[in-house]
DNA sequence: AAACAATCGTTTGTCTGCTAACGATTAGGG
DNA sequence: CCCTAATCGTTAGCAGACAAACGATTGTTT
């Protein structure tokens, strides 16, 4: 018997799953999660620089610029370059990316129900462990960083 | 404020957190954390053939196999072909690796007592939960590709 | 004013995951 | 017995994440 009860696996499995379901569904609409989540940050707060938008989204400068590149082909978004800092790059969402992040939220909000239903009462109480867990893990990684700078 | 409570965001971002951590503090180590799980799941049950390795890791087996390269090239495994089927490889652990895993092992097992610590009373709780979110995401996701199919 | 430092976006290269397709091998059906 | 399935591991190519390094710009310091 013996079945793996580490935590982190069990949460490791809980997201990769989410995480393909709703890029399963997204992909009946021609997109996935990652364009979804750009999209959306940006339709949020519009006239983000591209630093800022990554920070919203949580991940690296590099690794927004091919979405970016990827959503501009495809006529979702625009980069226009601030005219006071020539360094910065605005992002705006054009009309059609408009459109396909209302269409594509939907289907994040149906998910989001859902989960909610399955957990229940727990709720709140998941919602919240996560967050400390998250919390917890962060602040080990920037003590560890602080230390080996030493 | 209107800060964002979609469910899915809350636990990709807690599992990212937690993946970071971990990979760090096996840094230290020369190892990574994807590098552990080969390893650990190749101890437990010896003499697995490449698929049934991959089903227990839950990745597919091309992605599996860049890792035993890896691995094999560092000395921590060894693949022998299977005499009586002459298709399936079967991984084996080297002496080195054994002592590799073990100290990996630790540092998850800390990792692992942090989280439950972190969780206290909700151990139970969240880890259920965490569970029955992975089995709706499947269940959907399975059902959605069985409508592909038609 | 000039030199230095910091910031911004990008490029390059690596890691980990996936799917699709292929060669080798085994298993089954005619 | 032979031809066709199916299975196994691998390769090739793509997506999404990262860090490091670079050119262009702006800010700061002397």
């Amino acid at each position: 018997m013996e079945r793996d009860d580490r935590l982190g696996r069990t949460l490791a499995l809980a997201h990769k799953a989410v995480h393909e379901c709703l890029d399963e569904r997204m992909a009946e609409h021609g997109a996935s999660l990652a364009t979804w989540l750009v999209l959306h940050h940006a339709v949020e707060e519009p006239d983000l620089s591209q630093s800022h938008l990554a920070s919203r989204l949580v991940i690296e400068a590099p690794t927004l610029v091919r979405h970016l590149d990827r959503l501009e082909a495809d006529g979702l978004l625009e980069r226009r370059r601030d005219e006071r800092d020539r360094r910065v790059v605005r992002v705006r969402v054009t009309v059609e990316g408009r459109e396909a992040e209302t269409r594509l939220r939907a289907i994040a909000d149906v998910m989001n129900a859902e989960l909610r239903a399955v957990l229940g009462d727990d709720q709140r109480i998941v919602e919240r462990a996560l967050e400390r867990i998250r919390e917890h893990s962060l602040s080990s990684l920037s003590e560890r960083k602080r230390n080996a700078a030493s």
